[in-house]
Formats: C-alpha cells, sequence, structure tokens
DNA sequence: GTCTAGCACTCCGAACGGGAGAGTGCTAAC
DNA sequence: GTTAGCACTCTCCCGTTCGGAGTGCTAGAC
C-alpha cells in the first residue's frame, strides 16, 4: 500500500517488464514468462518472491490466486513516470501527421476537427480537441446586425473566431438606434477582450443617455453570456467510438458511462483543462481521474498554442491498460505541430 | 416471401398483437400468449396455424424450432403503416416538450442541440438534428474583417446563423480596397441567396477594375466553399449513447458499427436527407436503410421549418425493436414545436 | 543469506451431460 | 375449420469433471 518507497532495481527491472507485457497482451502475466522476458537471470521462483512484493507495495493485483498478476494504477503512473521523454515515432505516423497539417490549415476549427481524427487514427483511442478559449483574445470587430429574428450580436476574434449572440432589444428602441450603438462599439470594443467589452458596455449603461443606456444593459447581458459560453461551445471530439473495440471495456456498462461522460462537453473540458497542466505531455491513470466514471480509463492530454497566444488542448482517452509510450508521443507530435500551425494561422 | 398479398384479418389481428407483445419483451412470441392477448377467440392451436403461414409469407422469424416468433422488417413496416396517424402523447411526455419549447428560444443552434437532447430523454434512443440549410435563405449582412489571420468573409443570414470563411487574398491588395469591396458586398450580397451572392461576386470579377477584380474572384471561389459546407455543418445528436442500453445490440459490433455510422455526419446528413421524404414521419427500419451498417437499427425521422422557410430535418435512430407508435408521435410533436419556435424567431 | 528446484495446492474455464421448460407441428376428433 | 392432445425439438441452466496455468512453500544448493 505504501508505493512510495524506492524500488530495488530489479523489483524496478520486473514491473516494467510486467507492464509492458501487460499491455501487449492484456493477460495477468505469470513468473514463468516474466523470468524470459525480463532481461534477469533468475528463476521464475525468484520472481515470484519479487511480485509478491510488489504486490505487497500495491504495484500488481491478482484476479485470483492461480492467475498472474497485473499491473495496478500505481504501477502504470510508475511506468509511465520512467519513460524516455521522447520516443521516435514510426515513419507511417511521422508521415500521416506531417501530411495532414500540410493540407488544408483554413480556419482552426476545421483544423481541430481534422486533428482529432487524425489523433484517434494515429492511437485507437477516442480523442478530443479543445479550441483556444477566446478569452483573452483581441476583439477584431463588434457590431449589432438586424436579421428576422431580432438583433444579433456579433463578435469577430484575431484568431477568425466568431460569436454571436441574439439580443432581445428593450422597447422603445429604433433601427436608427441599433445602427448607432452598433458603429459605437466597433470603435470602442476594437481591441479589447469579451471581459474589457463588458466592462465597457456596463459603463455605458449607466452614463448613456437613454434609449441606448438600455440597449447598453442588454449588450452587457450579452457580452457576460459570450464569456460563459465561450470555453464550451467550442468542443471537438473524434473515434470515440474506436475504444469500444479495446477488450478492456468488455462491460457494457462501463462502456456506456465513458461515452456518457464523452458526451457530456462539460466534462471533458473539466478533465482536459485538469489534465493538461503538467508540461509537455500529462497523463491521468485510471483514478487518478477526478471523475469516477473514467476510472477505468486514462487521458493524455497536451496542451498547444502559438507563443504568447492563447492556449487550447487535445488529447486522447483510452483504456488505462493503454500503450502510453506510443500515445504520449503521437499526442506531443500533434500538439507541436498544431501549435506550428495556429502560428501560422496567425502570421 | 411475397409480402404484398392481403392478410386475412385474423392474420392482421395476431400480427399486430405479435409485434407489440414483441416490442415491449423483446422475447419472441408463443402462441399461448398470442390466443389471449390477440383478443380473438380462438385456440393456440389455431393461432399455431396462422404463426406458420405468417412466417411463409415473410413477416416472421423462428430463432429456432422450438421458440416462438420474432417479426421480421416486413412485419415492423405492416405495423407501422396501419398505425394511426398520430398517438397520444403521455402527459409527462407533452409538458416535458412544452416546457423546453418555453424556454430559450434564443439561436437556432442552441434550440436544436438542445432539441436533441429532448427527443433522446423522451425516446430514450439517439436523435439527430439537420439545421435548416441556409442555401434558400437571405444574406442578412455580408462584409469582409481583417483579423489576425488573414481576411474573413463573414455571412449573417436571416435566421441569425453566421457562416465564416477565411480568404486569402491576391497579391497588391491594400487594406483600402478590402474596405471597398466590403461595402460593396454588404450592399449587393443583401437579400441574395449565396447562390445569387456568388454570380454576382462572379459578375464583378469579370468586370471590375483591379485590384478589386481578383478580389471578386477570391470571393466567388469563397462562396462557393460555403455553399458546399453549408449542409454539413450543421449536424446535431445527442443521446448516442442511451442505445447502447437497449439489448438489441448486444454484439459489440453492431453496436460499434452504428457508433461509427452515427460520427461520420455525411452520413447521416443522407440518412436523415432520405428518411425525411414522406410526411408527416417517415420511418425506416432495418434493411430499408441504404447503408448495411444500419441493418440492425430504424430511423424516424420529421422535417421541420417555418411555413416557406427552409426545412431541416430531426429524428432518431433506435433498434428495429423500437416503440414506434411512441417515437412517432414524439418525433413528430417535437417537429410540430420546433416548426414553430423556428417561425417566432423569423418573426 | 540468497537463490532455485520441486511439488502440492488453488482456481478458472472449457467441456460434458442431464433435466426442466417453452413452444412447436401433427394427428385425430369435434 | 377448429381444437385438444401429444410427441418432439431445442435452448438454457446447473452441477460436475478435468486439464492447465500459476502460485506459495519448503528444503536443499551455492
Amino acid at each position: 500500500m505504501a508505493g512510495q518507497t524506492q524500488l530495488s532495481e530489479r523489483k524496478a527491472a520486473i514491473l516494467r517488464a510486467l507492464v509492458r507485457h501487460y499491455i501487449h497482451t492484456g493477460e495477468p502475466v505469470g513468473s514463468e514468462a516474466l523470468a524470459t522476458e525480463s532481461g534477469l537471470s533468475v528463476s521464475s521462483a525468484t520472481i515470484r518472491n519479487e511480485l509478491a512484493a510488489l504486490e505487497e507495495l500495491g504495484y500488481l493485483t491478482q484476479p485470483h490466486t492461480s492467475a498472474g498478476r497485473a499491473p495496478t494504477d500505481l504501477a502504470y503512473r510508475y511506468y509511465v513516470d520512467l519513460l524516455p521523454a521522447r520516443t521516435r515515432l514510426r515513419d507511417a505516423e511521422r508521415r500521416a501527421i506531417v501530411h495532414f497539417f500540410d493540407e488544408a490549415l483554413e480556419d482552426i476549427d476545421a483544423i481541430l476537427r481534422g486533428t482529432t481524427l487524425l489523433l484517434s487514427n494515429l492511437t485507437r483511442y477516442a480523442s478530443l480537441a479543445l479550441a483556444p478559449s477566446p478569452r483573452q483574445e483581441a476583439i477584431a470587430r463588434a457590431e449589432l446586425v438586424s436579421v428576422g429574428s431580432g438583433t444579433l450580436l456579433l463578435l469577430v476574434f484575431e484568431s477568425s473566431r466568431v460569436e454571436k449572440r441574439v439580443m432581445e432589444l428593450p422597447a422603445g428602441v429604433a433601427a436608427a438606434d441599433v445602427e448607432r450603438v452598433s458603429s459605437e462599439i466597433a470603435g470602442s470594443f476594437r481591441g479589447e477582450t469579451v471581459a474589457g467589452a463588458r466592462a465597457v458596455a456596463e459603463a455605458r449603461s449607466r452614463i448613456a443617455p437613454q434609449p441606448d443606456r438600455g440597449l447598453f444593459a442588454r449588450l452587457a447581458d450579452a457580452l457576460a453570456a459570450v464569456e460563459e459560453a465561450v470555453d464550451a461551445e467550442h468542443v471537438f471530439m473524434g473515434g470515440v467510438t474506436t475504444i469500444a473495440a479495446h477488450e478492456s471495456f468488455q462491460e457494457r456498462e462501463t462502456l456506456r458511462q465513458i461515452y456518457e461522460t464523452l458526451e457530456r462537453e462539460s466534462a471533458m473540458l473539466r478533465l482536459l483543462r485538469e489534465a493538461a497542466v503538467t508540461p509537455p505531455v500529462a497523463v491521468m491513470i485510471g483514478r487518478e481521474n477526478p471523475m469516477p466514471e473514467m476510472w477505468e480509463a486514462s487521458v493524455i492530454a497536451a496542451t498547444y498554442g502559438a507563443a504568447g497566444g492563447a492556449v487550447g488542448t487535445i488529447g486522447v482517452v483510452g483504456p488505462t491498460r493503454m500503450d502510453y509510450a506510443a500515445a504520449m508521443s503521437a499526442v506531443r507530435a500533434v500538439a507541436e505541430r498544431l501549435s506550428a500551425a495556429v502560428e501560422a494561422l496567425r502570421a
């Protein structure tokens, strides 16, 4: 149960070999197999003793007395922490990534949508991408547009992202008033963040003459709503179905819960945010996850973004028995390329 | 195998009772159960004879010789075609629908997103919503906005939908030129459809003086791209996970295929389009579906939209053993309310 | 003291075989 | 045409058996 103890070199070697083996086969590993694979020249009996010790330390579990051992989350954590900082991708993977980013670098949303597909093709896990939040971003254009249904507040950010919000107008506001306020905010919101724009609108809602006053109050409300919505609205997912293929998720219920959690965008938001605090690649294994529904899954995440700009997050979700080495390098490589692509978009 | 034969009244009654029973229990139905439930006063032996005949006609299958019978797609089709045009919703369902549409009638995208959740809560099936394509819709505002990454073509439609497209500018175009063309299209695109706007841009690209000429050519390209993208980009889904709960989808592979198909937006687009040709509610049962991956599933779809405006589609996807009566009335009721809501948005 | 060979033991999972239950098809009588 | 009766078929469940995998322990070797 301790787990913090420094492992002997031999225990470490056995543990590494076991995790590697288990990730590969998915079957509990026996002492015999480890004796040949670990590279140590000791007998299976010795391995058995070490295995019992490792189980005592909390690294391993036994499904039943006469089965081999499987890694616990703690073992995966140990394994991941010792993984080399960067493993080489396969050529095919490199090519897929390069090829993708050579193509259409249109619009950030399109890129991210594509990125999720790329990532889930590379890893065979579900993948997620979070657009950089424009909270910190400067507004390039703000205006009010009259459409059939009412009046639309339109915000265009420097990253070319567009946010819109339908506003209810207070009574007694004429088209000309809307027009006037629209050209006012075109000037006064430009270069501001959403929060800044809201402050401006609030200030004006206190001092402007009617009917502008009421209009500015509504504007402040709409901006507050944009601030709220801005994070949630841009989560992209891809390959969610691929994880159904992994036999770790045999119980329908686990799978259903994971799907359901994936479907709740806000949950994913939180997940990626929490996961991606450790650069360059963050790994969250099984029960390390704050959400109990995801305790059978692991998340690998990395942030991306142009230097000095807002950051977004990408990641994959798979079974705890995951090919961490491969997934981590894939996520990392894609994040790096994606950062470059975002950088290019700004130029 | 024929299936087109007119069924005797008694066969029809038995078939109806069987389908109803099977939808309820999911178990093959025996002659005994039907004898009591069908309302006919005949013995189970008679029913057995009729069942054998119905099987011969292709309406029923037997998992094995000593099991009851289950409906084929043909039986479901027969059952659905005889369903009353409109069945009453439960009070709780009515209330859920009314309640939802009383709330936030903000923005069409938000409504549709909510609608998918509503529908899947009502039916316990996966649900889809397709936004009305703005192909036929009038442009309320068009403009060019300079952002960090380049120039953005921004189109606001009367329904408050916004489409954007990043444009590469030809060499030798100054900010002032963009400005000028932007105010020109603000006037000339207004009230046009996307196709109309493209025609305008094309015409101008032939006769305008440089540098506007090149700019209009790019504009025409961008508008063509918008036309392409406009259908695909607005498919909403909800409750995709709920269908995992239905025991009809026990084989993981079937479920995976369905998920995968649902994930392919273009496939869903096609599906809903094809499904929703028969008003008021279209039903596509099992193998009636053009895509083999969906042969284990049924789709119920209905169109919605403001009178005279573009139509969108909503629908649900569930197992062929589906509560058709309930699902059809739910889809229908939601589509009607949704039409009213869309109508209200326009006013 | 550490390692190892050997062995008894445990447990799972596949294979097997009956027995109950559900439902059929058929036959013969009404 | 309908029905009671019955033999038959098939599945599903349950208990049993049995081989295999892998363990823990002990006693001896280094």
